[in-house]
DNA sequence: CTTGTAAATAATTAAATGCTTATATATTGA
DNA sequence: TCAATATATAAGCATTTAATTATTTACAAG
């Protein structure tokens, strides 16, 4: 594996909203705006989170009207599949009772 | 997997130093000073890069006369597992003549 | 004890990161 | 067309990171 491209998935995984953004997306597709409650930061912040997430391979986007849904990429490397494989679904995200607890 | 540590170890792997410095240890024990011909770097460059991996628990090291040898530790999570296993050897690590193209 | 060598620590600096607010783009619906 | 909503982009700022040089610590040998 190109160790460059190893480089930008760990820096894209190493930070933990991201990985709280890809602990939601294991149950399914998710919606930016949910982002914004379960993480409490700005929507632009949010946005700027997926943006890395996709750049490095980690997820794709489905426009749906004026939403945008986030998904898991297919086709996943070993590391983004180990990482998400551990990752525990300790935060629900379509509701503000999150334990978030980073 | 507690999402601290993974955080920590995520951004222990997410640099290309810290990535070959691991390669080079696929084949075993590395001094601290072989480092520093590889990478390019300089030596304090270099033991700060090798705390950064051992504060997240991902080497080891063990004293020899003056010199410091490194290693892997033992019972790695399945994330750093999986990270060295994806890493060539192409950085060899006793020479000068690495392809050390990061 | 003194000298030389290996490694760690301290202090500094430049670049990258993650957040914010403000603005732009795009789509829906009256 | 116009207003409202969802998302992205831009700009600015504080923090973190990774490098450097300088210094300190630890050990080995004379």
């Amino acid at each position: 594996m190109d160790i460059q491209l190893m480089e930008k998935q760990l820096k894209a995984l190493a930070d933990c909203n991201r990985l709280k953004v890809l602990s939601c997306l294991k149950s399914g597709e998710v919606c930016v705006c949910d982002f914004v409650d379960v993480l409490g930061i700005s929507q632009p912040a949010v946005s700027q989170h997926l943006r890395k997430l996709k750049e490095a391979g980690i997820v794709t986007e489905r426009k749906r009207g004026t939403w945008k849904h986030y998904r898991l990429a297919e086709g996943l490397t070993p590391i983004v599949q180990t990482v998400i494989d551990e990752l525990e679904a300790t935060v629900t995200c379509e509701c503000g009772s999150a334990e978030v607890s980073c």
